[in-house]
DNA sequence: TATATAAATTGCGTATCGTGCAACAATGAA
DNA sequence: TTCATTGTTGCACGATACGCAATTTATATA
């Protein structure tokens, strides 16, 4: 982008450096006081006031009970909870998923965490004929599949034993992970890596590549990846494949941060 | 309040409409077209434009592919992910807590939803000196305390299944429930009657109840109860306690959604 | 406790910025 | 095609949001 072709319209003053309070507070772990906020934008400490008040009276922005700087208020909450986010990642994703699938010429999911499953909110086919498992709106185990694995990549030993309790996990081919230390290990691992793969430990003869979509390189809000039967889809792709995705899945939250990026 | 007290500051017009758009739209399950927007308002469609532009462009609204209309964008998801949304339901709610805690004379515990288990996230403590189990930051099982049964009373047998698998669940007290379809009975009961009860089904001896904090009257996003001692706590008093928890569950709820509400 | 320093809040005049009007473009229906 | 609806841009007026400065409130220091 050479030069900003920025549209002509032009930006509403007050709403823009009202959005940038937002933003700062809802990033900053600490309470963000007024002369902070002022100084972000280069404004008055009144003008920052009036900004800030007007966000506290719609809820947006709150004060901690005796203190006098701001966090973010219920509206957030309220809205960010009550509308349906999946769309969203969809949205945002399925150009991304696309290009993926013709690249390798495979099948590519999207999916996200629905409690102790994955669940495949989108995906997008290549010419191949020949269908492959995980249908948008299918429901899979966390543990055992290389998008779940994605998801719970950030998960430690503790964490892991509260969502799956203590015992053994269920058995579904030979290669499922059934030792709840095993799966951290996988976890960290994966982490390292960047992907996840799951080499039939959940349907057989199925092998899959996925890599957790984090915001800000953070939170894990979804994963992305291919998937194939073994025997199209040999292990010594893993690497090259797993560059690709991760390249993708970071393309993807940097989007999410960012909507101004290119394309 | 007999008076609108309301302070004299002034408030930023501009901004106050966007976040009204903001607030409509993120309401609406469609898109909101401008049309829309401007006469929500009663504004002129071209500021109403004006408006949605510089939301747009800081990523708080977006328009779906190829439509003109507009949906909550990729900023929202990306702050609200961000956020550690547990101390603002503690914030809201530590007041309600401490109240319930003394009207009661017992203890009272705020919960939100950590994946398979319910994470006690506040309490308050009556005069009592014994103290109760459900120290803040401990992690219970879904399926045998009242808070985990709370949190679940919108899910139905699927969702349960998809929850936590087709087996038998684990067995602590000779009261836990322990089929997924008794479950589904149970989370239905206790969508209608408003509150979850714990027979000593996973401590021994304890009585618990509690009730699912809603905002806009729908998505469940934590829930308020009260625990003692069976010896103190008689089954007698279950639907009067209860009442009173629903009560304080609604008002919590109401709050998350209208700030402004009277303290 | 008193005093000093900093931060939050309010009043006010002015220039800016947002607004509505009206013209224009784009889209879709008939 | 025309007509009707909705989205977008130009422009001029005046409401409004801004910064300055004064006042109140909170925090630190003696």
């Amino acid at each position: 982008m050479p030069a900003k072709k920025n549209s002509q319209v032009p930006f509403i003053q007050s709403l823009d450096r009202g959005l940038t309070i937002l933003k700062c507070v809802a990033l900053s772990q600490q309470p963000v006081s007024l002369g902070e906020i002022a100084g972000l934008l280069s404004i008055d400490r009144s003008s920052a006031f009036r900004l800030a008040h007007t966000l506290r009276r719609r809820g947006f922005l709150a004060c901690p009970p005796g203190r006098k700087d701001y966090v973010l208020g219920s509206s957030m909450w309220t809205l960010s909870h009550q509308y349906d986010w999946s769309n969203m990642l969809v949205k945002v994703a399925h150009p991304e998923l696309k290009r993926l699938a013709t690249e390798i010429n495979e099948t590519a999911h999207l999916a996200i965490r629905e409690g102790k499953s994955a669940l495949f909110i989108d995906s997008a086919h290549a010419t191949h004929v020949i269908a492959v498992a995980g249908q948008t709106g299918e429901l899979v185990p966390l543990y055992c599949t290389a998008h779940g694995k994605a998801l719970l990549a950030d998960a430690d030993e503790p964490e892991l034993r509260a969502q799956f309790g203590p015992g053994p996990l269920q058995k579904f081919t030979k290669n499922t992970i059934t030792g709840i230390k095993a799966l951290a290990k996988e976890c960290s691992d994966i982490k390292k890596r960047g992907y996840a793969t799951d080499e039939s430990e959940y349907g057989a003869e199925m092998r899959c590549i996925a890599a957790p979509i984090r915001i800000g390189d953070q939170t894990i809000v979804g994963s992305i990846g291919i998937s194939a039967p073994a025997s199209r889809f040999a292990r010594e792709q893993y690497s090259a494949y797993g560059a690709e995705v991760c390249r993708v899945a970071q393309r993807i939250g940097k989007f999410l941060n960012n909507p101004d990026a290119n394309s």
